[in-house]
RNA sequence: GCGGGAGUGGCGGAACUGGCAGACGCGCAAGACUUAGGAUCUUGUGGCCGAAAGGCCGUGCAGGUUCAACUCCUGUCUCCCGCACCA
């Protein structure tokens, strides 16, 4: 198909040549190096880092021409920009695919980077190539091991026995973010999470729930709403109390906690439900009256899986331990459940069932005929009536307490306040805040991680490796096999080794870690990529930070970003930056969709970013990416509309290919109206609009889109007023052109360098500033004649023209001269005149 | 269930704080140039009625506020995304 449009004869336009001339070019005159140079504004624009697997697709390359927009929009208003790339370049893929190929994960990776970054380089993005970073690198992972050796220092990295998600086809935990769809391996969505006991390392991103939550608020405004609530919802915060019930057979000795918001409904409770995996369940089962029937219960129940998918709407099953609960309130005997709704995970993996108050509850006891007490009367509508009651009474506005001995009569707020006191006072419960959000566990049994340094010592026991001793090299040639235990632990030489301390014989920890490590701070790293005495150095950080803005795709909503905010802090306790926050603006843009799906490699639905490149040139690439949709969302790919940019740049092409001999010599215009014509002056107002509008869309709301537009109609324009030489003066054709090829410059770059050489620079677009309006242009953009749409009765009915700030009195007479509107008017008294100046009248009339 | 977003021509989309709905592009139609056109240029293109002038209808649906509503308010339907028995 690239020979259906191989340029008519008479326009040049020969993208393949000039994108090769330019890259070089640029290259040659390192234009997209930046240095910290703090009297200067810096300005930090990131797109999220690749994982280098597959071929890029325009996907991808919509992702990173938003980015590069905005990057060549603020170097032309000259601001010193740090635009990086680099690899995110551990994973298991690389893994995967080495087994499969019998080749090496590293061999396998450092392909895919050659591939990926030909690709980006073939669409002229304006990275700093000196600054790009791979992850698998020893000089990168190397300060993951010394963050992890700083955390462990301050108890934010332990280790601890836990129950895990296992996926059977990894054959790897996955943290809790990675099982997706409740239950199923994000990697094989197909594939049920098993659950194991494994000892794991684990980073305590709790310790920092709060600042996460807290901080959220700084980010207002800057991040997308939705990526904000998405967040605070993932932490999950939630204020209560927790209560000890002690259990009636056995005495006080070991008491069941329950964790509940609802303090206040205590009075209401009339059972107490364990999670099938409470510790406690088993135990209560010895010697109980309902052993028999109730172990197999428990037994069954503790080993249906993980799977949460339909959790929500699962028949709710339970069964009585044939124990007693003490309501520490009222001494109330109650009896305890163990029920499939209750997650161990979540409180205390207990709570206390207040049918009448909260709807599971309710579902759960009458299910199994269990009472109903109402301990809350609303203010308004129907009293409520225990055994008729099928919708729970949760509202804690409206309503007094009754039924709740000493507290009745108190608001639930009230009763919340003085009730988790009581507790407190008593000491058998205490107000709590606790949160969804759980510490990071970050062991993967795998090789292409960055390696833990810890060693196991049979004397000294767990040792962090010494900083001189770091990395902690991952050895060059593993056994793969993709199952079971860690690759590094079959490989003997990783393994064994001395004890720092004692110099005795000791064991290497073989798992490796989770590649959400590298991805949490690597955009520090980018602003001193080959520091090796440190990970950064802290001013160099400090004249970047924060990344003014970050760009990516929704999907990182939660565990990067979440990862990454956790990251920073605990950089700043450690005392290296002085900021909360790591990006003060995200943005999420659209998907690249065809068929009505996300362009990905396994629906095979992806147009690849070289075959685009090769049969339009990047620039077409580019601008087709922007002016399909506007960032913000999905834009559906269609090979028929790509035309379209295509014969755009082709006209420009050949319109600036016809006047730019001519006006190679001509001196700049001296924006004096005096004299213009007025296809001249129409053209020139034209010309400034368009620039004070695209101006404003950059800046401010990114509608690439409607700018591209405006920039169509601009080059209508040009051409409408063919014969130019002969309607236009040398003077203003150059201003003109010269406008035009500025503002398609952040977008189409290569394109708009070649037209600008053509017109006579030799020094580069790229020394070009942006051509914001000045006074003489400004005065020159403004209208001088308005077309102002005459309403009656709020519909159109006509239109006068008049010179701009044209009074009420004159439209209106002129309005009435006019036969469509004066047809409407004419015998009909005017009862009210709306009337915006250059905007609109518009006529009431009776 | 909770939270967020979106519904505008044949299609992608535009319309900034309420002020000419459909910019711009695709597609389609007619014409020009041409040996030819899938290149380029010109014109037209929301629906209905009408020869035309013009009129009526029209931004998911039903109401409301207003001189004026794609835009604000109330209700409602559909689709997409996130979370989900979170105590």
């Amino acid at each position: 198909m690239a020979e259906q449009n191989t340029p008519a004869v008479g326009s040049g336009y020969d993208p393949q040549k000039i994108e090769a001339k330019w890259q070089r070019r640029w290259a040659e005159a390192r234009v997209f190096e930046a240095e910290a140079d703090p009297p200067k504004r810096k300005y930090y624009v990131l797109e999220m880092l690749p994982y280098p697997s597959g071929t890029l697709h325009m996907g991808h390359m919509r992702n990173y021409t938003i980015g590069d927009v905005v990057a060549r929009v603020k170097r032309m208003r000259g601001f010193n920009v740090l635009h990086p790339m680099g690899w995110d370049a551990f994973g298991l893929p690389a893994e995967n695919a080495a087994i499969e190929n019998n080749t090496h994960p590293r061999t396998w990776t450092n392909n895919n980077i050659a591939e990926f970054q030909r690709v980006l380089r073939r669409f002229g993005f304006s990275y700093d190539w000196r600054r790009e970073i791979s992850t698998c690198e020893p000089e990168y992972y190397r300060w993951n091991q010394w963050f992890f050796l700083r955390m462990l220092e301050r108890g934010l990295a332990y280790r601890k026995k836990s129950r895990v998600n296992w996926c059977p086809k990894c054959c790897t935990v996955l943290a809790n973010e990675q099982v997706v769809n409740g239950g199923y391996c994000w990697r094989h969505e197909d594939t049920l999470v098993e659950s194991r006991e494994i000892e794991q390392w684990f980073l305590k991103t709790t310790a920092y729930a709060d600042q996460l939550l807290d901080d959220l608020k700084e980010l207002e405004g800057g991040w997308p709403e939705r990526v904000i609530l998405m967040q605070r919802n993932w932490i999950g915060k939630s204020q209560g109390a927790k209560v000890k019930f002690a259990v009636a057979e056995i005495g006080g000795a070991h008491p069941i906690e329950v964790f509940t918001t609802r303090i206040d409904t205590i009075y209401g409770a009339t059972a107490l439900i364990l999670a099938p995996a409470h510790p406690i369940a088993a135990k209560l089962l010895e010697g109980s009256p309902t052993r028999a029937e109730a172990e197999p219960k428990l037994a069954k129940m503790r080993l249906t899986s993980v799977k949460t998918e339909d959790l929500a709407t699962m028949e709710k099953e339970g069964f009585f331990t044939g124990r007693h609960a003490v309501n520490p309130f009222n001494g109330e005997k109650i009896p305890i459940w163990v029920g499939n709704f209750v997650l161990m995970e979540y409180g205390t993996g207990a709570i206390m069932a207040v049918p009448a108050h909260d709807q599971r509850d309710l579902d759960f006891c009458r299910k199994y005929g269990l009472p109903v007490r109402v301990v809350i009367q609303p203010l308004e509508g129907e009293t409520l009536v225990e055994d008729k009651m099928t919708a729970a009474f949760d509202e804690h506005v409206q309503g007094r307490l009754m039924n709740s001995g000493p507290f009745n009569g108190l608001t639930p707020e009230e009763a919340i306040a003085k009730m988790t006191a009581f507790a407190e006072q008593k000491g058998f419960g205490r107000g709590e805040t606790i949160f969804r959000l759980k510490d990071w566990g970050i062991s993967r049994q795998r090789y292409w991680g960055t390696p833990i340094p810890v060693v196991y010592c049979q004397k000294d026991g767990i040792v962090p490796v010494p900083d001189k001793d770091l990395p902690v090299l991952l050895p060059p040639n593993p056994k793969l096999t993709g199952m079971g235990e860690s690759p590094l632990a079959s490989t003997p030489e990783f393994v064994n080794t001395t004890c720092p301390k004692c110099g005795g014989s000791a064991r290497r920890e073989t798992d490796t870690m989770d590649t959400f490590v590298d991805s949490s701070w690597y955009f520090y790293r980018y602003c001193d990529p080959l520091n090796d005495k440190a990970p950064y150095d802290s001013s160099k950080v400090a004249y970047w930070f924060p990344i003014d803005q970050y760009i990516g795709g929704i999907t990182h909503a939660i565990l990067h970003l979440l990862y990454s905010r956790f990251w920073c802090k605990v950089m700043r306790d450690l005392g290296l930056i002085k900021h909360n926050e790591p990006a003060a603006r995200l943005f999420t843009q659209g998907m690249v969709q065809k068929g009505g799906v996300a362009m990905s490699k396994s629906r095979g639905n992806v147009v690849g970013a070289i075959d685009m490149a090769e049969k339009y040139g990047a620039d077409t690439g580019r601008l087709y990416t922007l002016f399909a949709a506007p960032p913000e969302k999905d834009l559906e790919w269609s090979e028929e509309s790509i035309e379209g940019s295509w014969r755009f740049l082709n006209r420009v092409y050949r319109l600036v290919e016809k006047h730019a001999g001519s006006l190679r010599t001509v001196g700049d215009w001296d924006l004096n109206p005096k004299g213009m014509t007025e296809k001249e002056r129409q053209l020139i107002r034209f010309t400034y609009k368009t620039l004070r509008r695209v101006t404003q869309d950059f800046e401010t709301r990114w509608h690439f889109n409607s700018a591209i537009a405006q920039i169509m109609e601009l080059t209508n324009e040009i051409y409408s007023l063919e014969p130019l030489e002969q309607n236009v003066r040398p003077e203003i054709r150059k201003e003109v052109i010269r406008i035009l090829t500025l503002l398609l410059a952040p977008m189409t770059p290569h394109l708009a360098e070649e037209l600008w050489e053509m017109l006579g620079h030799d020094n580069g677009l790229w020394n070009a500033v942006w051509p914001d309006l000045i006074e003489g242009q400004i005065q020159l953009a403004k209208d001088e004649e308005v077309e102002i749409p005459v309403q009656v009765n709020g519909r159109l009915r006509g239109k006068v023209k008049v010179a701009a700030g044209t009074t009420e009195e004159e439209v209106v007479k002129l309005a009435q001269a006019e036969p469509s509107i004066a047809h409407h008017v004419n015998g009909k008294r005017i009862m009210k005149r709306i009337f915006v100046p250059d905007k609109l009248l518009n006529l009431v009339v009776a």
